[in-house]
RNA sequence: GGUCCCAUAGCUCAGCUGGAUAGAGCACAGGUUUUCUAAACCUGCGGCCAUUGGUUCGAAUCCAAUUGGGAUCACCA
């Protein structure tokens, strides 16, 4: 039982027993003690004085009491107009602190909750290279997968990828026509950045196909749609659909290519996937059960045989499901992936789609379908939305060359790094240090991004926004190094449990209320879905130890008992750390 | 036009289900090293929490309206 849960129920108690009546223990609320005033637990009394009939100041009093005859853990309380500040015992500290000290990953969920839950995450588009949304995207799935874990769940990690459709026939048809036979190998290029460089090539050709066209005397729609180029990709789609060797083979090995550039970069970032799905196979699913909700009476036919859903009752509009020809639209495909995957692991408890928040209206609707069509997991569902990431001159538009692509990006991120440390005399020149580098610079891309509360749009500056010092990843990343060369020079220290007698100084305790705070923090991350809590909690405790280290000596106190503490203090603040970052995809290096 | 999201220091962001004098980092001005990594630490500067009402003992937080910004509403994906 935690501190506050025991806290808690002594409350109820202590009220029920002082004004005989239970208070809503929902209104029981702790906070943090201010740093003004002496305590580590404040209570808020105003919700009781209707309860006790008497002024906050005695009401606090009368609890403070209480709490303090009945609690060994309650040394001590003040109070200030309405706020009960209790001073929580050090030995309760020092108690909690050889518990998690003896914990080997303390903070995550000893036990398997027994579910399995799956992450969607990437889902790129084959036709051109990852950039800085992406990024956003990836980190942000691969990390609350990996809260997830830490959480007690199994995690599935997944990945959609939109393989076929008229975009990628764009860039084959570009590539038939102007390309030369050109491959990764003989261009030397990665092969997504070389099928996105034909993508480009068809949009510059069907452009000007639409100038010309315009200048004839067509309007901008007709040409639009008149354009020779785009009416050969639709052409070309066709052909695919009907599996036309030749279509597919050249489908086949330009995919391949972008998959092996893909490759590159979801390495460097350093995530994985446990399961892929191709759009190509899934394609065709949803029809069958849009059918069977056409039969049910979910769904209604209009006018032209086309198939609809109405969801004006929700607030939300009327959404086609199936064109008039019988063919499917988008989101019929998400229909009938949602459900291939339940079939695919039925114990799933929950799926949690990783997908820009201009798609909120798109989840609502499939979401709300789904459970019409009966499928009660629906409910478990859910759309990890993330704000876009805008550049200084606004949003990035791959048209007008504004995208940060995501290698580049990292390239960067790396040189930047090697040049400060080169700057701060830290550098070298060998295999290990350029590690380093890429450690540091991947650290401060990552954690740049993730500290952010994921639902909001973040800027992206390139040339101030990545630092290394500060609330940086970096900063996280030194203060491992740190501890992890002073426990180098400390080669003798026995792990010897404190003795709870030990009188602590407030810098350390704080430290251990901070180290208290991880397991809720953890948990509420998985809960909210949000790296972003977990992120700015270690940087808190970075900062706090940091603070401590540069006030107390560790290895040069000399009290034994003191210095096995602060030695101990020092193992468990770098093991928090470090499995802190794993979480966030970061590396903790040894050294720095 | 309907719906949804957002607005906190010059800049980038915290601020959990309402609680004490709203916090960090960057930037700017200074300071700290004969002692465990100065990628650190400390001090200062910086705010009408977009505006106006409401609920409450108490509002950055909840509600409404207004203003400004963004997204979305296709027989596109």
């Amino acid at each position: 039982m935690n501190l506050e849960d025991k806290l808690k129920s002594a409350i109820v108690d202590g009220i029920e027993k002082l004004y005989n009546q239970k208070p809503d223990e929902k209104r029981i609320n702790f906070q943090k003690t201010s740093k003004d005033f002496e305590g580590d637990v404040t209570i808020v009394v105003f919700p009781f004085t209707g309860i006790s009939k008497k002024s906050p100041e005695q009401t606090a009093k009368d609890i403070g009491t209480y709490l303090k005859e009945n609690l060994t853990e309650v040394e001590n309380f003040n109070v200030v107009k309405g706020f009960l500040n209790l001073v929580i015992s050090s030995s309760f500290w020092l108690d909690f602190f050889n518990t998690a000290s003896a914990t080997e990953h303390f903070g995550f969920s000893p036990a398997n909750t027994g579910k399995t839950m799956m992450v969607e995450y990437a889902s790129p588009n084959t036709n051109k290279p990852l950039h800085l949304g992406h990024i956003r995207n990836i980190l942000l799935g691969y990390s609350v997968a990996e809260i997830l874990k830490a959480n007690g769940h199994k995690v599935l990690k997944v990945q959609v990828i939109n393989d076929r459709g008229i975009h990628i026939c764009k860039s084959m048809l570009a590539w038939q026509k102007w390309g030369n036979g050109e491959t990764p190998e003989t261009s030397g290029l990665k092969g997504d950045k070389l099928v996105g460089k034909y993508y480009v090539e068809f949009d510059k050709h069907y452009k000007s196909e639409i100038a010309e066209l315009v200048a004839n005397g067509l309007t901008k729609e007709e040409a639009e749609k008149q354009a020779p180029s785009i009416v050969e990709a639709q052409a070309m789609l066709l052909k695919w659909e009907a599996k036309d060797p030749e279509v597919y083979a050249l489908w086949e090995m330009m995919n391949s290519w972008v998959y092996a550039g893909f490759d590159v970069t979801y390495n460097s970032l350093g995530v994985n996937f446990d399961k892929l799905y191709y759009e190509s196979q899934t394609w065709l699913r949803g029809k069958d059960e849009v059918l069977k909700g056409l039969d049910q009476s979910i769904f209604y036919r209009k006018e032209g045989q086309s198939v609809w859903v109405d969801l004006t009752k929700e607030g939300l509009d009327e959404k086609v499901l199936l064109r008039s020809d019988g063919t499917a639209v988008y989101i019929t495909q998400d229909i009938g992936t949602a459900i291939l995957r339940y079939n695919d692991f039925p114990d799933l408890s929950g799926i949690v789609y990783t997908v820009a928040t201009e798609q909120d209206y798109h989840f609502k609707v499939l979401f709300l379908i789904l459970q019409k069509l009966g499928f009660e997991w629906a409910k478990n569902c859910y759309h990890l939305s993330y704000g876009m990431v805008d550049l200084p001159s606004g949003k990035m538009k791959s048209r007008e060359g504004t995208v940060v692509d995501a290698d580049d990006l990292m390239e960067e991120m790396i040189t930047t790094a090697k040049e400060i440390s080169l700057e701060k005399g830290k550098g070298e020149d060998n295999a290990d240090a350029e590690e380093l580098y890429r450690m540091i610079g991947m650290a401060a891309l990552k954690y740049f991004i993730l500290k952010v509360d994921p639902k909001k749009k973040m800027l992206f500056n390139p040339q101030e926004s990545i630092d290394i010092n500060g609330h940086t990843g970096p900063f996280i990343q030194y203060t491992h190094a740190r501890i992890k060369s002073l426990l180098r020079r400390a080669d003798s220290h026995s792990a010897t449990a404190v003795s709870s007698t030990l009188s602590i100084l407030p810098k350390e305790k704080e430290l251990i209320k901070l180290i208290h705070q991880f397991s809720a923090v953890l948990k509420e991350a998985g809960e909210a879905y949000s790296p972003a809590l977990l992120a700015n909690y270690i940087y808190e405790l970075a900062k706090e130890y940091n603070q401590f280290y540069h006030d107390f000596p560790v290895l040069k106190e000399e009290d034994e008992a003191k210095k096995n503490f602060r030695l101990q203090l020092t193992v468990l603040t770098g093991r928090i750390i470090k499995d802190s970052l794993r979480l966030l995809g970061i590396q903790a290096p040894e050294k720095m």
